[in-house]
DNA sequence: CTAGGGTTAG
């Protein structure tokens, strides 16, 4: 079911029918109040014809009634919305021609607009500019700003406002002790958060409902169990009641740390022993399973919760959302989200860009674009994140001329690129061997004061030894280091990798022990690299010998590794691939799609396109879902049927082999679509 | 809520 979008056409025509009322309203003498002309504004800057706003003040001037602040206040914040922040910021002149004087939620608008674009410096302009105009700076204002440098991490200069506000006789509120405080837990210094609630205790400031959160939150993620203890001791005594019960606090705080089984089980004890439990326990589990990308297990706790006769809060389906984005289910996703409008919950930008997410990964770029374009019908605005997952589908879509506008776009909106939008971009040049682009734009960021980081590197080696140019990947790891980043596991990974792709198993070694050398231990990538190595290079007995290694050592194989051996077990000699298998089956791995479409591609290369075709039809009656290979590969095989391409004929021995593998495989899909049938759209009534 | 390494395809 998809929602009511009003369209742009009916939109036009209702504005233009409320400015013909407002003519007659004006040739009956009868004066517009100036809230009416609030929502007139209103009207005609959310279709953009700035061209009548500029009419309609006038027309004030004239007629009445005077253009107040409020007026003001509307127009600015639009034109801040929008990513015209610069615009709003002239108005103030325009403002004061109409003898407005600027307020300071005038001023505030726009600092907000600054700051949540990351451009903190124009932010503090405006600051000074309200100074100098004898506009004094409410504690919001030097909140907005505080906050600002805290999500850009820089905690040095949101501790030197929060310095300089008492330096000038303000005295910090609960609210701005909170931002502080939450900076700091994002920064990991959880002494600097114990010492400020310390602080803001002895000014005899009350924590309130975000305190408790924030820091209940952060004890229990940084494992601080005494720390968490203390503050409910300390709330206890000063008679704070959170708005949920202990309980539910109890499950949060599991969450939190992570411990989400244990979660779960507390929670289902609770409810067997009739003790109630509210919508929040639930939330959080659902959210944590959600974020773990375990929807299976969110959608049993909704269940549950459903079972128990709670309504599902706008949180609840939001997170239900995440898990199912998260696992590829878009067209639920997708209803949830209509179903969420429809009841009438707060629009969620966060959704929205968990669901574009969600429609990049899984390779489905026109839904992406359809969802992109109904945030733009709805008038959702959107923010870096939204711009950064954006640009990021689009790059690895291969759409870099697309995701290089849409940069455009957002720098044009007011937006200062970050670090993730810039290394998605370069990410997405070097995928499609513009490595020259990608050097381009990593110069462009530190000209612009953002630093790479390890993330960038990496991409940027990985860059390098994709194309097997190993001599620049070395470069660029021996120059890390004297712009002050240490390589880290993926560092060593990549260039691991690097070396194997141009078969040079020495120089994988060699790095291998570096890696070793600098305090790391190989991890499942890096085994399934080797292995890999070893497989491409027809080494068959080494990869065994990997396998076995990695078990040894106690890393767990996982299904990368399963599919890696399975393309030697389908290359190999029979008898040993038999054995092999053998041991494959034992170890009880989960497959997925790249299971699917490397054995129905071994059917293709080994002469027997029409099993690929066969397989493939029986796998889409049970609805599995193929991603973009698996078409490709499907194609390729149909082409070679048409064309009755068969120079060679696999031997029966190896066809049987091969189809029995595929047989566990399509067994395994078969079973779970049978048994994971569920229907979870949460119903409110 | 957004960024890096490993499996299929090319």
């Amino acid at each position: 079911m998809s929602a009511k979008v009003l369209r742009l056409g009916d939109f036009l025509k209702m504005v233009y029918e409320a400015l013909e009322i407002l003519d007659r309203m004006r040739e009956v003498g009868v004066t517009p109040s100036s809230s009416a002309m609030t929502i007139l504004f209103r009207l005609l800057l959310r279709v953009g014809d700035y061209g009548s706003v500029w009419k309609l003040l006038r027309g004030m001037i004239r007629e009445g009634p005077r253009p107040c602040n409020f007026n003001f206040n509307v127009i600015i914040l639009c034109f801040c919305q929008k990513g015209y922040v610069r615009i709003g910021e002239s108005l103030l002149y325009v403002m004061q021609k109409f003898s407005c004087q600027p307020d300071v939620y005038t001023y505030n608008i726009l600092i907000s607009g600054y700051c949540t674009r990351g451009r903190t410096s124009d932010a503090l302009g405006v600051v000074h500019l309200m100074i100098k105009n004898g506009c004094k700076p409410s504690l919001v204002t030097f909140n907005i700003v505080i906050n600002a440098f805290s999500k850009q991490g820089n905690m040095e200069e949101a501790r030197k406002i929060f310095e300089g506000i008492q330096e000038v006789g303000l005295s910090p509120n609960v609210e701005m002790y909170n931002t502080l405080m939450n900076g700091y837990f994002k920064a990991s210094d959880v002494d600097q958060v114990n010492i400020l609630y310390e602080e803001m205790r002895n000014r005899g400031l009350a924590p309130d409902g975000s305190t408790f959160n924030i820091l209940f939150a952060g004890h229990c993620k940084y494992g601080r169990e005494e720390d968490s203890h203390r503050l409910l001791r300390d709330l206890s005594y000063l008679g704070f009641l959170p708005d949920c019960s202990l309980y539910d606090i109890t499950v949060a705080g599991l969450c939190w740390a992570g411990r989400l089984g244990e979660a779960m089980e507390f929670l289902e004890d609770m409810l067997e022993k009739g003790i109630p439990l509210s919508v929040i326990a639930f939330n959080s589990v659902i959210a944590a399973y959600s974020r773990a990308g375990l929807e299976e297990n969110a959608n049993r706790a909704y269940k549950v919760m459903a079972m128990f006769g709670l309504v599902p809060s706008s949180s609840t389906c939001s997170s239900l959302l995440l898990g199912l984005s998260k696992n590829g289910r878009l067209q639920e996703a997708r209803g949830l989200l209509h179903m969420m409008i429809e009841k009438g919950f707060p629009i969620n930008k966060v959704a929205f860009t968990v669901l574009l997410d969600g429609y990049f990964k899984a390779g489905d770029i026109t839904g992406a674009h359809s969802l992109w374009h109904e945030m733009e019908a709805r008038g959702i605005y959107p923010d870096a994140v939204a711009f950064s997952a954006f640009i990021d589908g689009l790059s690895k879509a291969g759409l870099l001329e697309e995701a290089y506008d849409a940069f455009l776009d957002m720098s044009r909106k007011g937006f200062v690129a970050n670090n993730f939008t810039y290394n998605s971009l370069i990410h997405g040049f070097c995928k499609c061997g513009k490595l020259h682009e990608a050097l381009k734009l990593e110069r462009e960021m530190r000209q612009k004061g953002l630093l790479p980081d390890i993330f960038t590197i990496n991409i940027i080696i990985n860059g390098f030894c994709k194309e097997g140019r190993m001599k620049a990947a070395i470069d660029v790891f021996t120059d890390m280091h004297r712009i002050g980043l240490t390589p880290d596991i993926v560092t060593y990974n990549t260039l691991i990798g690097g070396y194997c792709k141009v078969f040079d198993m020495v120089g994988a070694d060699e790095f291998l022990n570096k890696m070793y050398a600098s305090g790391w231990d190989p991890d499942i990538t890096s085994y399934n690299i080797y292995i890999h190595g070893f497989y491409s290079t027809r080494k068959t007995s080494q990869a065994v010998m990997m396998l076995d290694n990695l078990i040894a050592v106690g890393v767990f194989p996982d299904t990368v590794t399963y599919n890696t051996m399975l393309n030697v077990v389908c290359t190999d000699i029979l008898d040993r691939a038999m054995i092999l298998t053998a041991k494959l089956l034992k170890m009880a791995f989960v497959p997925n799609v790249v299971t699917t479409n490397l054995l129905l591609s071994h059917f293709c290369k080994q002469g027997m396109p029409e099993k690929t075709l066969l397989w493939g039809q029986k796998l889409s009656e049970i609805s599995f879902t193929f991603d973009k290979v698996s078409y490709k590969i499907m194609e390729k095989a149909y082409i070679k049927v048409q064309n009755k391409v068969k120079p060679l004929r696999a031997t029966s021995a190896k066809s049987l082999f091969l189809d029995s593998l595929m047989y566990i495989t399509y067994d395994y899909f078969r079973r779970i679509s049978t048994n994971g049938k569920t229907s979870q759209d949460p119903q409110t009534n």
